[in-house]
DNA sequence: GTTTAGATCAACT
DNA sequence: GTTGATCTAAACG
């Protein structure tokens, strides 16, 4: 199956303090390794999805946050259950679950197209070719709240709510 | 000191 | 009823 990726969130290395990278620790450690590989963390009882995208050493990733399910709608429905079609990858915690994502696809190369992996856009079939990209605080960060470093496409119904957290 | 599991709660649907 | 770069505490190395 594949989705079409309508919002998602940078995190920088070791001057955001947002980022699991500012400290550098094992578990960081594949964000300051090679760029297009994935990062998967647990929270709560979720999976989020990133891409590194520095080159190495830099400790950069983007947060997968949601995206519009274009293929495979049936087996996204298999894992998320009989909600809204707009709403199946709505959500970081969300996309990984449509998608099956877990820890056990953590490091994967994402430009290997064996497993999940990352395509660039079809510019012929791609509804949101051309669309607005807007940028906005991240969701839900308790620091670094204010750096607009969240962009989404204007208009899409797949992309999540505005949450600032309480104690931001 | 770092990681993981489990809880939590305010804003969302 | 859901969701989640949070929070705390116990387990790890």
């Amino acid at each position: 199956m594949s989705v079409r990726i309508t919002e998602v969130e940078a995190y920088n290395g070791p001057d955001d303090p947002a980022s699991h990278a500012f400290t550098r620790t094992p578990r960081s450690e594949i964000m300051y390794g090679p760029p297009n590989r994935l990062y998967v963390y647990q929270i709560h009882t979720h999976h989020c999805a990133n891409v590194v995208t520095s080159p190495e050493g830099q400790g950069s990733a983007v947060l997968i946050r949601a995206g519009a399910v274009i293929d495979g709608v049936q087996a996204a429905r298999d894992r998320r259950g009989g909600v809204a079609e707009h709403l199946l990858a709505r959500g970081p915690g969300n996309l990984t679950r449509a998608l099956g994502i877990t820890k056990a696809d953590l490091d994967t190369d994402l430009l290997d197209p064996v497993g999940v992996h990352l395509l660039p856009a079809d510019p012929a079939s791609d509804p949101t070719a051309g669309g607005h990209v807007i940028a906005g605080p991240r969701v839900g960060v308790r620091l670094a709240a204010d750096r607009p470093w969240r962009f989404w496409i204007d208009g899409e119904p797949s992309v999540s709510a505005y949450r600032r957290h309480p104690r931001a």
